[in-house]
DNA sequence: ACCTGAACACCGTTCAAGT
DNA sequence: ACCTGAACACCGTTCAAGT
């Protein structure tokens, strides 16, 4: 006997399941490489059945960012827990280049042009950028420098991103760690 | 009479017109929202004649970015006549800035997943990251922390490029400038 | 409630036919 | 030499029909 609302029925895929494999298709291939019959052979149905769950490619997307925002909100809030702002601003430099499929889906998604994405990109931006320069606020930084240094070391974290993707300057474990150590030194504000 | 090899008979597209036209398509809409059939619209020709012109929408991206890289290499060189190192890199960061359309394709262009595309973007990078070393060593940086300085210095142009094509941070005169002016200020040395 | 399979519009690609 | 227009495969979308 099967409950009413219980999510199981076993074979039948789930809203989530469909964004998590779409996500992974956008990580892997680019977002408009990735195609509906494609994820739906991943997950084993036939493209039919996306349209029961979605109303269009469109709403995939929206959704799909929904729960990369919401992946990304809690390892920010994760890093905010940091006392020593200095070691916060360190670690969310850090921490960034460390989640691998993170970083190529940020990759994949930029400049991807839909606009579902790129209002999501803005968000997370705005959001990493405020918590940056809360940061060096408390590092005694004015508000308007604090917001002018937030803003050159997250462009430094996006640039990076995109070099290590696209070019072969920061493509091994030594060379990013010898670019972070460097930006860290540089744009961080020693001890005393 | 109409001589063979000459360029004109003035009705008909030439390599240079499609690739054009898909520049901006690109740099407007986005690689993959561009169309055969609407770039030919825009050339006032139907979608067939493409064919005579290009093998393939791969092909049209690979003679896209001949030009556009042979663009590129021209600013490039130009900026590589100033003779003070200091004022060299100063307008190798705003000069970038300035050009608007060039922005709009790069941006358009990364994370497109089009290995052609990608691999233009490796070398223009690497060229730039060159050039930036480059001044920094005559500015007395080793070698090591010249290329360093100039990875650092290369993404936050890179993004910046991305912040402003995708969120508020730097959408306006105002804050890009103000973004230039501290990115200078902390990256490159001072006089003395 | 969830999935299949056929149908349609549209794009990339080919190609025979036009000028 | 350059372009048109029809043809085909494939993807996004719709929907009636299955379980």
């Amino acid at each position: 006997m099967v409950k009413r609302k219980d999510k199981a029925v076993a074979d039948n895929r789930t809203v989530a399941d469909w964004c998590e494999a779409a996500l992974d298709a956008f990580a892997s291939k680019g977002v408009h490489s990735a195609s509906i019959p494609e994820i739906a052979r991943a997950l084993g149905v036939t493209k039919g059945s996306f349209y029961w769950h979605f109303q269009s490619l469109d709403d995939l997307m929206a959704r799909a960012m929904e729960k990369w925002s919401d992946d990304d909100q809690e390892v920010l809030a994760q890093l905010e827990t940091i006392e020593d702002p200095r070691e916060r601003l360190a670690q969310m430099f850090r921490e960034s280049m460390a989640r691998k499929r993170a970083q190529a889906l940020f990759v994949a998604l930029s400049g991807s042009g839909v606009p579902v994405v790129e209002n999501t990109i803005a968000r997370l931006s705005e959001q990493r950028v405020r918590a940056l320069t809360e940061a060096y606020k408390q590092l005694s930084f004015d508000a308007s420098a604090a917001r002018e240094r937030a803003l050159l070391v997250y462009s430094a974290y996006i640039g990076a991103l995109h070099l290590r993707a696209e070019s072969s300057a920061l493509d091994s474990q030594r060379k990013m760690e010898s670019y972070v150590k460097h930006a860290v030194e540089t744009l961080i504000p020693s001890d005393k």
